[in-house]
DNA sequence: AAACTTGCCAACCGCTGGTTT
DNA sequence: GAAACCAGCGGTTGGCAAGTT
């Protein structure tokens, strides 16, 4: 695409840093701040190239990186995140104060991905169907044609599960999970610069206003897994016109959604009286030890 | 003790999207 | 508008340590 490689090869230092590097890249990092990547080799002559100097930065050298052991807590955010989110790392990550994107992956990698697809195999032997579920009826159970997406240890994928008729949808609401993620970016965004500060669940590195720590997300999950179902209400408020359109859109099956839906009860969504109270009790149903993504909210693509 | 296997994790690679020239 | 630059993301790889045979 009229670009050639962003790092040159020739005379360049590839393989495990050294102390002496990472103190060159730290006391650079400490006189200009973050960024400024491709500036770091020639500033300091050190033999790497800026993405590299920058992955190094982010995944080692960043002060308020957490090391150790991933806890409880944390595998089950991380895996409740993963269902939501797929395989967004940096967006997990966000939300686990610390943690990188790389160490997630790594960690759903080497233990989660295995987990996972046991505790699918185990469940799918119980379970071939799909249940669609509805505010006013009993559940719908639906066969399953294809494995739903964010099944577990995998990426979502464009599987299709198709309803038995139109009807079914008249008590869901559906949402595209791409704007759910766009609602999440806003919210972040929205409450960085109310706040003026960057995420306070994360720690800044010092003192200056480039402190922000990349993307700086808020901790909406982790607040979300507190008793305090505010930031959840405020993601949907927000940037609610995005769910809206997925929604209103839903009853015109040849409207293309790129990315996959999640189908809500309908009155959880509609009913103005209840749209922040009633998140709250969408918080409960996430928060709950049911498989939401996987049977109880029926996923699916247009 | 040596050879082999497995798992972890830091780092690399290719790509994308936004911004600047 | 095109090209170049840059930051960032997710998939993959390679080296190392620990475990097993």
């Amino acid at each position: 695409m009229g670009r050639g490689p962003r790092c040159s090869k020739d005379g360049l230092n590839k393989g495990a840093w050294m102390a002496t590097e990472d103190k060159l890249l730290l006391d650079y990092i400490k006189n200009h701040g973050e960024g400024k990547w491709s500036n770091v080799a020639k500033e300091t002559g050190l033999k790497r190239c800026g993405k590299s100097c920058r992955l190094r930065w982010m995944n080692y050298l960043r002060p308020d990186i957490k090391r150790g052991s991933i806890s409880d807590d944390e595998e089950e955010l991380i895996v409740r995140l993963h269902k939501l989110l797929g395989n967004r790392w940096s967006l997990i990550a966000g939300r686990l104060p610390g943690r990188t994107d790389n160490e997630i992956k790594n960690y759903w990698n080497s233990n989660l991905a295995k987990k996972m697809a046991q505790a699918q195999s185990s469940s799918q032997s119980k379970c071939n169907n799909v249940i669609v579920k509805t505010t006013n009826s009993p559940s719908t159970v639906i066969p399953q044609q294809h494995t739903p997406i964010a099944s577990p240890g995998t990426a979502p994928t464009a599987n299709e599960v198709h309803l038995q008729n139109a009807d079914d949808f008249s008590n869901n609401v559906a949402i595209n999970s791409d704007d759910l993620v766009k609602a999440v970016n806003s919210v972040d965004s929205q409450m960085s610069s109310e706040q003026g500060s960057p995420c306070p669940s994360t720690t800044t590195t010092g003192d200056g206003d480039d402190d922000h720590l990349g993307s700086s997300p808020t901790n909406f999950m982790m607040d979300f897994n507190t008793d305090d179902h505010e930031d959840f209400c405020k993601i949907l408020d927000c940037d609610f016109a995005n769910l809206s359109n997925a929604m209103d859109d839903h009853g015109d099956h040849g409207v293309d959604h790129s990315g996959p839906i999640l189908v809500l009860p309908k009155q959880m969504i509609m009913d103005k009286n209840v749209q922040a109270a009633d998140f709250g009790s969408l918080a409960s149903f996430l928060e709950s030890d049911e498989d939401w993504l996987g049977n109880d909210l029926n996923v699916m693509l247009s």
